[in-house]
RNA sequence: GCCUUGGUGGCGGAAUUGGUAGACGCGCUGGAUUCAAAAUCCAGUUUUUUCGGAAGUGUGGGUUCGAUUCCCACCCAAGGUACCA
């Protein structure tokens, strides 16, 4: 019969729900340890073999850390909001809690038949009300805070109002909006409520503001750019433009300086680190303001080098810029308007990208230069970004690449302000070496001296100061969509105000359908009778007022970064109804020990849900202010998509063998499903899997269509997704499982490839018959030879050691070679076998289990103690080692394994061959590694 | 463009601190077994060769007695680039 893995693995996934095996409690004897993977999102195409690789990794760990004696918790849930349920039911009508729920119950299946060791009783969704509600109460008190640079963290809006009624706000120094002007307490006192609720919101964490968004006006809606492609809506190919829309955003910026600084504190891969810093992006320089001529407004830049100041030849603005159009003279608008029209049109990316097309327009006014007094041109450059900085630079082409190009394109005069050095070919960017020139009181200093004394006079004379700058920008909340979390916030007179805790959840509504409303509002406009509690649903039904025109409620939702943000903190206590996290939970567990996720969450998820974790900390709600220990990156399995090539403008789509190279082709995404091994596709089934083939030309080359092949990010709509399940059926899920882990080392991406599996198998099947002939189950009670101990004992030490340094695919060669040598050994000796069979267990749990019980293990062999590495079993033998001579010299000498570095110096100056060489000389230098090779320098 | 990661046989990958490159697996070739096939087992498998060797870890340089490993420049691929999750 053999190793029957269907039978096995339901036979124990069942045993392992009936005895709830892998439940955990809040508290223990044991220490405690808490192993989380990033959660998914129930995507329509179900779970692809991308996914369970960091689960089976984690899996692996937790199983690992149980048996090592542990109290492990190792829950999972589902990211249940999300835009693509929302496009379904665009496209079908169906709710998106009814698709979402669907493909939850194919995941919660597909999982299952993994045979993951998760505490499904703790399982999280972000798409429950339940949840839901503590994700719309953070948001309160976010709402209900702002961030105090003195005590360095956040405070209440209340006590923010205390000190505004006692001094104004002229002492605060606070995280605001940058237009709030100072006021005195009288001042305060005269406001009206709306300007008091006005002011308040430029200081709270989360607040209102104007940003930009790629709007659809065809589709609209709003579009990420993720559904822009080529400067097009994905859907329908409409054109999309720059939109400044009301948006809520969260104040992260106000965190920037402790987001930098925790990352110090926490076991983070330091590419990962490296990345967040980045994108935190903090700069020291300085702000200076320019007078404008004619204009009593100013021109405030940011430069890192305030140092090169008397370089400054010309000023560049964001097109963007409200600015720019107060300051445009009229002979130069229709060039500036029609400028702007252009860049609105390219997305910031295609702008940043896109270096060597120097652009830009002269407004026709002129800055004046706070030392020199000279005029100064002020021109328009796509190469200024809105949004980073002030949106304006001091032109410095002498000491800046992109100055530099910018003036000598347009015929601007550069000013070299460096001594000794030549600015004829490029732009001087030497910070180290500066010594300045042609800078009156700056002459002859360097970057350092000058920077400190150039702020110093700025200051004196107001006109700049020195200043940290951060590239991370405030992050957008709102989202023009229905499946996501209702911002619980209600306007009246024009102003937000917040629903109190006892309101929430504040429910989705049901809307008949999830487009925008025909008067451009977000999908919730739709909704009819929806308030935010009986009282307000008993005033809507009844009065004859517009209830919904007097106070209505938010229209926008939540991102999808909402929920995700806090989620690992709900598993510890899922299903507490007072609480988002009760307090005894929260203590015993504080903390993730391991988050195991993807790199590709490195600026979003992992950034923002730090933010919250600080924010909470602040509160005093969350014990710690980092929530992860260490993290790792698994590497993404890819996809290898296939491609199909249409002749441009026609229907006619050609095999690729045929490709021309003079005609140009629309590479086409189909689904990898219907291409063979021999990269043929199927053409009936492609006319049959979506209407735009039913009716187009194939050319075909010897009667096959051969597709093109791209390596790229799994994803449903790639098209290129491979589902586990065809794998567990054929293979089972311990195959599966070991085979993920076998591909390669765990932090590497790497493209999805079943050939291969066939090898893992035969190891699982070699690994039964150490235990079966036939039926009979031939282990036995008699001692192992020493030779099988040596093995045995040299598979615990390499796979402890690579378990905890997570290079699980040589832990799976290890196993193999064991298995290898204990056949040909003929080794059937319990004594043997049986802690091979629990260090196996964190790989190939179903069919451990199987063996443990008829080993006559008591229970379950998850809380086994794991074997433990033994070093007496190891045998010294001799063995021939080479050893060279400057490399031009080389014979072997008797070592024996144990020997020390010293034993090897005497063997070798002992060895005649040597001493001939040597002609009585002394080493320099031994190079002795252990076990390989010995080198020794003259 | 910018940030991050990676590049080793036909393929996935291994190689500890700079020390015998190619472990382990797939595939392929040959053999055993079989009426035959599947399965299993054994042997071989970087390239080249005048069979002594020689070359070889994306490309070109450098450091070193010695480089897959360290440094510089470049090429290619993947992930992120702020409304995909």
């Amino acid at each position: 019969m053999g190793y029957d893995f269907k039978e096995i693995e339901k036979k124990w996934q069942e045993y392992w729900a009936k005895h709830e095996t892998f439940k955990v409690l809040n508290h223990s004897e044991k220490p405690k340890f808490y192993i989380l993977d990033m959660f998914p999102y129930p995507s329509g195409a179900g779970l692809h073999v991308g996914h369970p690789l960091g689960y089976i990794a984690s899996d692996i760990f937790a199983r690992f850390k149980r048996h090592k004696g542990f109290n492990v918790l190792h829950p999972q849930g589902y990211d249940s909001f999300g835009l693509p349920a929302e496009q379904y039911a665009i496209q079908t009508g169906q709710h998106p809690a009814k698709t979402t729920q669907d493909n939850i119950s194919r995941y919660r299946t597909q999982l299952d038949q993994m045979g993951f060791s998760f505490d499904w009783s703790r399982e999280v969704r972000t798409s429950n009300p339940d949840f839901y509600k503590w994700t719309q109460w953070i948001f309160l008190l976010l709402f209900d805070h702002y961030y105090c640079n003195d005590a360095n963290k956040a405070l209440s809006i209340q006590s923010l109002i205390g000190r505004f009624e006692k001094d104004g706000n002229n002492n605060i120094n606070a995280v605001c909006d940058s237009k709030i002007q100072s006021f005195s307490a009288e001042d305060w006192v005269n406001f009206d409520e709306h300007k008091k609720q006005e002011v308040l919101l430029g200081y709270r964490l989360t607040y209102l503001s104007h940003s930009e968004v790629n709007w659809c006006a065809e589709l609209g809606t709003v579009l990420a750019n993720d559904e822009i492609i080529n400067g097009v809506s994905e859907r329908g190919g409409f054109s999309v433009t720059k939109k400044k829309m009301k948006q809520w955003s969260m104040r992260i910026s106000a965190y920037s300086e402790r987001l930098l600084s925790g990352l110090d504190r926490i076991d983070w891969p330091e590419s990962l680190k490296e990345m967040q810093r980045n994108w935190i992006g903090k700069s020291i320089g300085a702000k200076v303001f320019f007078a404008i001529e004619g204009n009593e407004k100013n021109i405030e830049v940011f430069t890192t080098r305030p140092d090169t100041i008397f370089g400054v030849t010309f000023m560049t603005l964001a097109p963007e810029l409200d600015l720019v159009q107060e300051i445009v003279v009229s002979n130069q608008k229709d060039a500036v308007d029609t400028y702007i029209k252009e860049t609105q049109q390219r997305t910031q990316r295609e702008r940043m990208a896109d270096v060597k097309n120097i652009t830009g327009v002269f407004t026709g006014a002129y800055a004046i230069h706070p030392f020199t007094g000279n005029r100064i041109p002020i021109w328009i450059g796509d190469y200024v970004l809105a949004d980073y900085g002030t949106g304006a630079v001091m032109a410095v082409p002498c000491g800046d690449q992109r100055d530099y190009d910018f003036a000598k394109h347009f015929n601007i005069p550069i000013t070299n302000i460096f001594k000794n050095v030549s600015i004829e070919e490029e732009a001087y960017t030497d910070k180290a070496n500066t010594v300045l020139d042609q800078s009156d009181f700056l002459n002859g200093l360097s970057y350092k001296e000058a920077m400190l004394l150039v702020i110093k006079v700025l200051e004196e004379k107001g006109s700049g100061a020195g200043t940290i700058n951060y590239k991370l920008r405030d992050a957008v909340f709102s989202r023009q969509r229905y499946w996501g979390e209702p911002i619980p916030v209600y306007y009246k007179n024009g102003m937000p105000q917040a629903l109190s805790l006892e309101d929430l959840p504040l429910n989705l509504p049901e809307v008949e359908h999830y487009l925008p409303t025909p008067e451009g509002a977000p999908p919730l406009g739709n909704a009819t009778n929806w308030a935010w509690n009986e009282v307000e649903r008993k005033v809507v039904a009844n009065t004859a007022i517009d209830h919904a025109k007097v106070f209505p409620l938010e229209l926008n939702t939540m991102p999808g970064w909402a929920g995700s943000s806090w989620y690992f903190y709900r598993y510890m206590d899922a299903q507490n109804t007072d609480s988002f996290v009760g307090s005894e939970a929260k203590n015993y567990w504080q903390d993730v020990d391991l988050y195991l996720g993807g790199s590709e969450h490195a600026t979003g998820h992992l950034l923002y849900s730090r933010f919250w974790q600080k924010f909470l900390f602040d509160l005093g709600l969350l014990p710690v202010d980092e929530y992860a220990k260490k993290l790792i990156n698994q590497g993404m399995i890819l996809g290898s998509s296939a491609f199909i090539y249409r002749i441009s403008g026609s229907q006619t789509y050609v095999s690729k063998d045929l490709l021309k190279s003079e005609i140009t082709y629309e590479p086409i995404r189909v689904d990898v499903n219907l291409v063979n091994a021999s990269e043929e596709i199927d053409v009936e089934g492609l006319k049959k899997w979506q209407p735009q083939f039913a009716t187009a030309i194939f050319e075909l080359s010897e009667g096959v269509f051969k597709v093109g092949r791209e390596v790229e990010k799994m994803s449903k709509s790639k098209y290129n997704v491979v589902n586990p399940d065809e794998i567990c059926d054929q293979y089972g899920a311990d195959t599966l499982r070991m085979y993920e882990m076998f591909l390669g080392p765990l932090e590497q991406a790497k493209p999805w490839n079943t050939a291969g599996i066939s090898g893992v198998h035969n190891f699982l099947r070699k690994f039964w018959k150490l235990f079966y002939k036939e039926d009979e189950f031939i282990v036995t009670d008699s001692i192992p030879d020493k030779k099988a101990l040596k093995t045995l004992h040299e598979t615990i030490k390499k796979i402890t050691e690579d378990i905890e340094s997570f290079s699980f695919n040589t832990c799976i060669s290890s196993f193999m070679i064991c298995v290898n040598e204990l056949t040909s050994l003929n080794c059937h000796s319990k004594e043997v076998l049986r802690p091979l069979t629990i260090l196996l267990s964190p790989f190939a749990p179903h069919l451990s289990e199987e063996i443990w019980e008829k080993l006559g293990g008591v229970g379950s062999i998850v809380e086994e103690p794991f074997p433990v590495f033994n070093k007496s079993f190891l045998i010294e033998e001799e063995k021939n080692y080479p050893v060279s001579f400057n490399g031009k010299m080389r014979f072997t000498l008797s070592l024996s394994l144990s020997l020390d570095k010293q034993a090897i110096q005497e063997a070798v100056l002992n060895d005649h061959r040597t001493l001939e060489y040597l002609e009585g000389k002394a080493p320099k230098k031994w190079i002795i590694v252990p076990n390989k090779i010995i080198n020794i320098v003259f």
